[in-house]
DNA sequence: GGACACATGTAATACGTTACATGATTTT
DNA sequence: AAAATCATGTAACGTATTACATGTGTCC
């Protein structure tokens, strides 16, 4: 009852290449190991749940993506994928898109989003509101700072990837001080 | 047989809260001209697909958040819909959330995904693949800057939003022109 | 009269999450 | 013996997209 007619015709989907790039980079792997990595970095936006890992990792098997060597003895650990030569093949292009929108593109911002809107806010609340968003981004920072220095001594890749989030995260300090700034300039006149 | 059961009861989507948010800062509107809104905004993330459009504003109107006002006589203008009290309520804490981890939190970003993952290709495709990306980037940040002076004769606040994507493209643009010079470092030694 | 913008909707599909279910192994 | 972790999976659901279908009014 399973429907894939034509799958080895999909692009991957954004999920997909992480969970296959995640094989390439770190070698050998089980699901559990690729579903810790998702848990457990800051920067990769997944939560990893079961129920999207092990279907991905079918479909990507039967897309000949990857493969796995079967594990007898220990039943414990569980299968071991790595990837195929078409799976390096398609990995490699699936990285490299540099001009794709998808890549390239401004990503979703909640906050963004909120601030649009601000207008419908009393100035008075917006201003609680904007000053709370602060201290919040405020905290945030220091816990970038602090997963930049246990990635670095780590893999270099994954420190660049925390680092890009903390030069967003003080990105987004800076505009809402700025915006702060801005509406505090206007109550004046 | 539609399901609905304890409608009233879910919180807002992000997007859900976005329309609403719309209707209360535009005004008396049509589902036409939010879809309109989201098409050609550069910072609202969705694309406004009816798809999407019209579900949403039928589950707004069933929670009693938004209203229309019947238009017999013109056959081309559409309902116009207007927030209710309960509406006005309901957008407020919805905007009001400074704390919450979907507002503050860093958003995905596929770039980051990439950057991740960058340890699977050759030095060189690496190099090329950062370079373009840099060249893609630079042509961004001229776009969101002409949004930013378009902005700026209208709403103050899609200023604002405008100018959070302009401060993060240029954050990206730093990071990955840091990642670079790093990269180049270590070839060096 | 034809093209285009206005206006509303539905159906199929894709994708990821939550919650559930199961069982083995290791730690306390 | 109980709790925690390792390990794999399924079912139901929510949400948004794409593509399709339909019709009206306006402009050239």
């Amino acid at each position: 009852m399973k429907k894939q007619e034509s799958l080895d015709k999909r692009n991957l989907t954004e999920l997909e290449g992480t969970v296959l790039g995640l094989i390439g980079v770190k070698g050998p792997c089980t699901p559990y190991v690729i579903r810790k990595e998702f848990k457990e970095s800051p920067t990769l936006y997944w939560n990893g749940s079961a129920g999207t890992i092990y279907p991905i990792i079918e479909r990507l098997e039967q897309q000949k993506l990857i493969s796995h060597v079967s594990t007898k003895d220990d039943l414990r650990g569980g299968k071991l994928y790595i990837l195929t030569k078409i799976g390096k093949r398609t990995l490699k292009a699936w990285l490299y898109q540099p001009t794709s929108p998808l890549v390239i593109g401004t990503p979703p911002d909640a906050l963004r989003n909120r601030v649009e809107l601000l207008a419908f806010l009393a100035p008075k609340v917006r201003k609680n509101f904007l000053d709370e968003v602060v201290l919040e981004l405020e905290n945030q920072l220091q816990v970038f700072v602090r997963d930049c220095e246990e990635a670095q001594e780590n893999n270099l890749f994954t420190f660049f990837s925390a680092r890009g989030s903390l030069l967003h995260a003080q990105a987004r300090l800076d505009w809402i001080r700025e915006v702060i700034s801005t509406l505090d300039k206007g109550i004046e006149n």
